[in-house]
DNA sequence: ACTGACTTTGACTATCTTTGACTTTTGTGG
DNA sequence: CCACAAAAGTCAAAGATAGTCAAAGTCAGT
């Protein structure tokens, strides 16, 4: 099995283990997978990408880490869900609706919802004065 | 935990006690803390800045003490000041300004200001099929 | 064998932290 | 006033991590 296949293992069974977020020592991993630091940037930068719904943050200096979070895919679907049941055009009492349960589902914030609420108001205003 | 890190800790804490305002003596503290006084100087410089919301006032000499202020009503400022000057109405360029700015301030998120974006460019394709 | 995609490595770079020597400012006693 | 002590400030070196990038290696398909 190759180096980074291994490590990419490794990293999804902390992961798992410590329930979708880990924070690790770039240099601690390396060496006690025994490879060369960067190797640890590549198996990231190759396999734990936001597409496949992982955010990686980081930080150098004295006390560094990479921290890795796995994005939990239900929502990843819900939204797909919403989109290809949506189409192409929505009135805006179902606009409401999902907007709530995007907010049930935590995939927007209570912020976020209240814009696109007030978005959503504006549109129709548009609307009825054009009419 | 870094040592930065467990000053800046110390020091939110006491501003949390103290209401927002504090006053301190450097040597103090990282006598306390046991590291050397510019460490002090450090944490502030990197953890207390203006872009944070902080504000710092200090004096050398016998008696000296470094003050640490936050700042509360900054956005809340900044908010009413951009209400008060659109008005009735505004242009979809100095709304993107808007826009823009209200993130560089750190009032809305990246997310939000998408957000906003989108609903901008929904209202003016809304005006522009009225026409 | 040739090609192209993926992997491995390491030299060099960027960023953040810790430390300490030296500087500046301010209060105070003579 | 002046000298000295008692703060805080500045800055650069050393230490501790992580990031980047290109060269070299590997392997599968043609």
């Amino acid at each position: 099995m190759m180096l980074s296949d291994m490590i990419a293992q490794m990293i999804e069974d902390m992961l798992t283990e410590e329930g979708g977020s880990l924070e690790l020592r770039r240099n601690d991993l390396a060496e006690r997978v025994g490879c060369v630091p960067s190797q640890i940037n590549y198996v990231i930068s190759s396999r734990f990408t936001p597409e496949r719904g992982y955010i990686i943050e980081s930080r150098r200096g004295g006390g560094g880490y990479i921290r890795i979070t796995k994005k939990a895919f239900d929502k990843n679907q819900y939204v797909m869900h919403l989109f290809f049941g949506i189409g192409d055009a929505i009135d805006a009492k179902t606009c409401v609706a999902c907007l709530n349960n995007l907010y049930a589902e935590e995939i927007i914030t209570a912020r976020e919802a209240a814009i696109m609420n007030a978005a959503l108001g504006l549109a129709i205003t548009d609307t009825a004065r054009a009419e």
